[in-house]
DNA sequence: AATAAATTCTAAATCGTTTAGGTATGTTTA
DNA sequence: TAAACATACCTAAACGATTTAGAATTTATT
């Protein structure tokens, strides 16, 4: 059976205290050069390893953080929105960057994660991410504040919910996206993407795209709103819904990438042409949008600086200061699904 | 300022010592039903949590695993294989079931990770799970073992890694989807994905491929051979490659989605027709590969079934036991992009 | 009524660190 | 030469739980 080395071992072997041992490991200048050597020399030998939960227990801390996923609960289990996977994947790196250790969790609606990281001392911060819904979980944010737990969260910073947030200025790519494709000709549109307060995300989008339709002059009855929420299945039977008056529609804005893949694939069935007989945009630059035939022309959300927005947000916090809400700028990516560029 | 109860607090206001309410709280039957209660509602109105890190020094261990990803260097730093974040989430899913926490980590070669997790008590056991190339980590393997670390890899088993390994029968998945292919009348091949010892899993899938082709009788040189790793560039570049005879090929057997993606990809960009001109099949079943143009035909790992299987098996090794490595079965997924079904 | 057994609780040791404070040395300063 | 000060180390007390061993109380048995 292994057993492992603690710091009593080393300090025995070098013939000082424990306490030395502690300090000459950390590079304290209470301890002698030679001595802090030999130390880290023996230490090294036997394979020590500092006790984490000892470390933390002394030292009331964790440096680790928390990511809490929400999924849309109607999703399919197994699958991830690869928009949360991008944003996965940077908020893992920067955190790795900054020293800390990163816990993964997904959660749905019944359990009371609202208490189960930091109060346990698991984890030092807690990062919420999520689709923007976070309506029906207000009254757990609001006890997080009062607990004085430190989180952020993925979203549209507002006053609904309680502590900071971080998100895309997702009115200013809905905007910036449908006044390109006025720029370009179309003038009739369809948005798919359930525009209500569970996805405050696409409401904003949705406001963008509207707002352009106004300020470029055009007759708000130029758009049309279908619910869809984000996968490729609501896209594809969004697109069915509209197909009896096909015709009458220039553009299709999806509020988000995976519903213009479903959105695509629904049109091909149907034989029309993409971009000939009506565009499609997306939203997220998820990877497949590259892939797309057409290639999709989406609205890029930079999940690397957005990762470790949060992250370098959540660890302000956490240094017992007040970082404010944040959002990010957005980018357009042309490609052929819009047509002429 | 916010400061923690702890089992003492609940102790002096229940009028009981410390020691009950550890035990009161964990319904250890050495104390009294109504004394239990009586504590639970205490501690409930305090909001007291355990001390995850105490708790877990006292009795040496962490009750959380830790998932190390080891992505292809190559690949841009921001995106993960989707197959990978599949797996992520079944994972996830399965130690949380389990009463585990996660902490994800990304991995490259530079790292010592291999004395990371457990060695420090922040993990009771590992998980690595990468694109079955370790072997430039053989030695780190063997010091894990070495160290009596519990871990458990993803991939191929075999002899030449240390440690219990699961991973899914890539034989069988190349040897199933090239009779299939076979048997609706392709007669030649082209194989996209480096075969050599760095992609185990592709090697698998190479060898499986060939023994298809030599068992339906054809001859072996039938297929040819071109490197790819799992990104869509790679499959857009092999496929360009093999455009000058691109007559002579029936079929692409793409070692993975990804690859296959980027294939259809380029042969669109050269116009030429899948699966009229040519068929095409992936191997993964990642989310896309239902909504290519056409969709993609491919070999599907239950990734569900093998994160479950991953935790399991670590599990039971962490609990002393010696479980064996395991081989999950494979299945095809077909679709439009081989041709005839 | 005395003894045994069962129940319920307490005290203290333990996990492996970190860190405040103390104690020898030797070196400088008035 | 004693006071003042570094230097290099050590002792011991946290941190907050779990758990062993044993004490006190109640209940059962003879």
């Amino acid at each position: 059976m292994k057993v492992k080395a603690t710091s009593f071992d080393i300090a025995h072997r070098a013939g000082v205290s424990q306490s030395t041992v502690s300090r000459a490991l950390r590079d304290s200048p209470l301890v002698n050069q030679e001595t802090r050597d030999k130390i880290k020399a023996i230490a090294q030998e036997l394979n020590y390893k500092v006790d984490k939960n000892a470390s933390n227990l002394r030292q009331q801390q964790s440096r680790t953080l928390a990511l809490l996923l929400f999924e849309d609960p109607t999703t399919d289990d197994s699958l991830i929105n690869p928009f949360f996977l991008s944003m996965l994947g940077s908020i893992t790196r920067a955190s790795a960057q900054a020293g800390y250790d990163l816990l993964v969790s997904f959660q749905n609606l019944s359990d009371d994660w609202h208490a189960d990281y930091e109060d346990t001392n698991k984890a030092d911060g807690i990062i919420l991410l999520g689709y923007g819904d976070y309506v029906d979980y207000r009254d757990k944010l609001s006890k997080l504040e009062e607990q004085e737990t430190h989180f952020i969260r993925w979203g549209a910073p507002d006053e609904e919910h309680p502590g900071v947030s971080i998100g895309c200025d997702n009115f200013q790519g809905g905007f910036d996206i449908t006044r390109h494709l006025i720029s370009i000709g179309h003038k009739t549109f369809a948005f798919l993407g359930g525009a209500d307060k569970h996805a405050p995300e696409f409401m904003a989008r949705y406001q963008g795209h509207c707002k352009a339709i106004k300020s470029e002059g055009l007759p708000l009855d130029s758009t049309r709103h279908v619910d869809a929420i984000s996968t490729e299945e609501s896209g594809y039977s969004a697109v069915e819904s509209l197909l009896p008056d096909i015709e009458s529609i220039n553009a299709f804005f999806c509020a988000s990438d995976l519903i213009a893949v479903g959105a695509m694939q629904a049109l091909r069935d149907n034989n029309v042409k993409v971009p000939d007989d009506v565009a499609v945009v997306g939203y997220d630059n998820i990877p497949v949008s590259r892939f797309t035939d057409p290639a999709l022309t989406t609205v890029a959300q930079d999940t690397m600086l957005a990762g470790e927005a949060l992250v370098k947000n959540l660890l302000l916090q956490i240094n017992g200061e007040k970082p404010p809400a944040q959002l990010m700028p957005v980018n357009l990516v042309l490609r052929k699904s819009c047509g002429r560029t």
